[in-house]
DNA sequence: GCCGTTTTCGGCCCGACTGTTTTCAGTCG
């Protein structure tokens, strides 16, 4: 994972040369490299042996000699010297909004500011306003700025995001100006976490509309207010902004403010090469500034001669090309999914009967649920006895022979236990139509014996899925340390699927690594891990892993008809055990 | 610092809002 630690680098090499007022083009250059090395997966010491390095995207001659710098000596001689410097701790003063490297660096030249403690005091006594181009306004605005940074700009999941910004859409469209609506920003993306809430609109008053936006329950503090972007602080303290344009341009807007900063840069250097701009009004040919596009997103792409790129894609990792040669992934949709996995009753911790969990799946076009309660082993969970158990397969068989055109699946979330082995005997899992195989205990072990228990259960024949595989909950636990690579390989060749956990705090696996495990050829699946009826609507922020992923049906295995679903278990189990 | 179906040098995406400015720099997305 060398890639990662030089992608660290080049990135504090970026803010390091901001800070000292470098060219901006340089300073993107190694942003950029950051970024391709950051989702880079392939070998590293062997593309540098080759000579190789300079065929990576945004890698030229002077930044492959530093990785191969790197790779030799553990460390880049022009980052040290930079470091060097530049007084340690400043950069911590860009995480201020509304401050940026050049009033950071007057701040520690002319003042000797090192610190945001520092900053605050001599901002309550007034000393920033000796400074050019500094008054009483401005000093206001930095004592804001910090109460942001100190109440921690802590960003929120999509559980979160989504309902806030369907509560504020619903809440925007009660005024007649609006014509349409939309989410932008990394929500529109489905990113894990969302930092700022975007919203775009059209409209041919975009004064009412403003007038609505920061005059609404939600607005607590209005941050900024023009006549098309405003921003607001909700009650919450979620930053808000809103973008207002004419019907005619909100194609062309819904691109820009979707982003991301990175996918926008690459179609607007696109646009330019062909003698066309793009901008958040249209697109528009440079020489006559005649309009081309503009009021549907669709056309800003086609008129740039590609088809229309899902939101999730836009993150600069190859979608332009992709789009190009014709080569998008037909990604999955939410009418693709068959059913759902990794749902938890009353049997043990859930809150909702057999009969309800089947009701709420069958509403939602399933052809199947597998009901996986937790073993004996998770107690604080009311893990199932063996033959508890088998009372609910019981019941669940009597259930099936009544129903038709839907199932639940006879399934459990089995506890791998701390030497790999699991929690109910092979003569039980055999009985299942469906086994989860999930850590619960012993994070603590280490990265070889966690990677080590992992691929143990992946080669017990009755294990069909591991459930969110590095252990993470967002905001409470770090994901336990484990060899992803290792257990990519082990999932595609025992044929064991992995999960995307849809739990908005979990998205376990993460969007890069679903990625990775795709490319390795791994089949995933997309569960909800439902604890109650109204969670199985959280299969939507699963999807959006999915599809950020690049994932297309065929890969996820709750795309399977009932009938190939049963057939791919029974394939697994069919095979002699891996050695 | 990267990159090339105009180019190996001279470009590099584009615009809104704020504060303080009287024409613009800084910051943000």
């Amino acid at each position: 994972m060398k890639q990662h630690e030089i992608a660290a680098l080049f990135s504090e090499m970026a803010d390091l040369l901001e800070y000292q007022g470098e060219n901006l083009f340089r300073i993107r250059a190694y942003r950029r490299a950051a970024q391709n090395l950051e989702s880079f997966s392939g070998d590293l010491d062997r593309v540098s042996a080759e000579d190789r390095l300079t065929e990576l995207s945004g890698i030229g001659a002077d930044l492959a000699n530093k990785i191969t710098e790197y790779l030799s000596t553990g460390t880049i001689a022009a980052v040290e010297a930079v470091r060097r410097r530049i007084p340690p701790g400043v950069l911590a003063l860009l995480e201020v909004p509304g401050l940026g490297p050049k009033t950071a660096k007057l701040l520690t030249e002319r003042l000797r500011i090192k610190t945001i403690d520092e900053l605050e005091d001599a901002a309550k006594a007034h000393r920033l306003s000796r400074l050019p181009g500094f008054q009483a306004k401005k000093e206001e605005n930095i004592l804001k700025g910090i109460a942001i940074v100190k109440r921690g700009r802590e960003r929120m999941h999509l559980g979160v995001a989504m309902p806030l910004a369907n509560a504020l859409m619903t809440c925007l469209e009660q005024t007649p100006a609006v014509t349409r609506i939309s989410t932008a920003g990394s929500l529109r993306r489905m990113r894990e976490t969302i930092g700022d809430l975007d919203l775009l609109v059209a409209s041919s008053h975009p004064a009412r509309v403003m007038e609505a936006f920061t005059h609404s329950p939600f607005s607590q503090r209005v941050l900024a207010s023009g006549t098309t972007k405003s921003s607001i602080l909700t009650p919450e303290g979620v930053q808000v902004d809103l973008r207002v344009v004419e019907p005619d341009s909100f194609g062309a807007a819904l691109q820009y403010f979707t982003g991301s900063k990175e996918h926008n840069v690459r179609v607007r250097e696109l646009a330019v090469r062909q003698g066309l701009k793009v901008n958040e009004y249209g697109v528009f040919r440079v020489k006559t500034n005649r309009r081309l596009a503009g009021r549907e997103e669709a056309d800003v792409y086609k008129t740039l001669g590609l088809p229309w790129i899902a939101p999730e894609l836009r993150e600069d990792q190859g979608e332009l090309d992709a789009a190009k040669a014709g080569r998008l992934p037909q990604l999955v949709e939410r009418n693709d999914v068959r059913g759902d996995f990794h749902i938890h009753t009353v049997w043990s911790d859930g809150s909702d009967t057999l009969e309800a969990m089947a009701k709420a799946g069958s509403a939602r076009g399933y052809q199947y649920l597998a009901i996986c309660d937790h073993s004996p082993s998770l107690k604080v969970a009311h893990g199932m006895p063996v033959a508890r158990l088998r009372q609910q397969m019981a019941k669940i068989r009597a259930m099936n022979a009544r129903t038709k055109g839907f199932r639940l699946l006879m399934g459990a979330e089995v506890d791998i236990l701390s030497d790999g082995s699991m929690d109910y005997p092979d003569a039980v899992l055999a009985e299942l139509d469906f086994v989860v195989g999930s850590i619960h205990t012993g994070f603590t072990q280490g990265e070889a014996a966690l990677t080590r228990r992992l691929i143990a259960a992946m080669r017990n024949p009755y294990v069909t899925l591991i459930a969110h595989p590095t252990g993470r909950l967002m905001g409470q636990r770090e994901p336990y340390p484990v060899d992803l690579e290792a257990v990519f390989k082990a999932a595609r060749d025992t044929q064991t699927a992995l999960e995307i956990n849809a739990y908005p705090r979990r998205l376990d696996l993460c969007d890069t690594a679903a990625k990775r495990a795709r490319e390795a050829g791994v089949m995933l699946a997309v569960s909800t891990d439902s604890h109650s009826l109204d969670q199985l609507d959280q299969m939507v922020f699963g999807l959006g892993v999915a599809r950020r992923a690049w994932v297309e049906p065929a890969q996820l295995l709750n795309c399977l008809t009932l009938d190939r679903l049963l057939k791919w278990v029974a394939r697994k189990r069919a095979r002699s055990p891996s050695t």
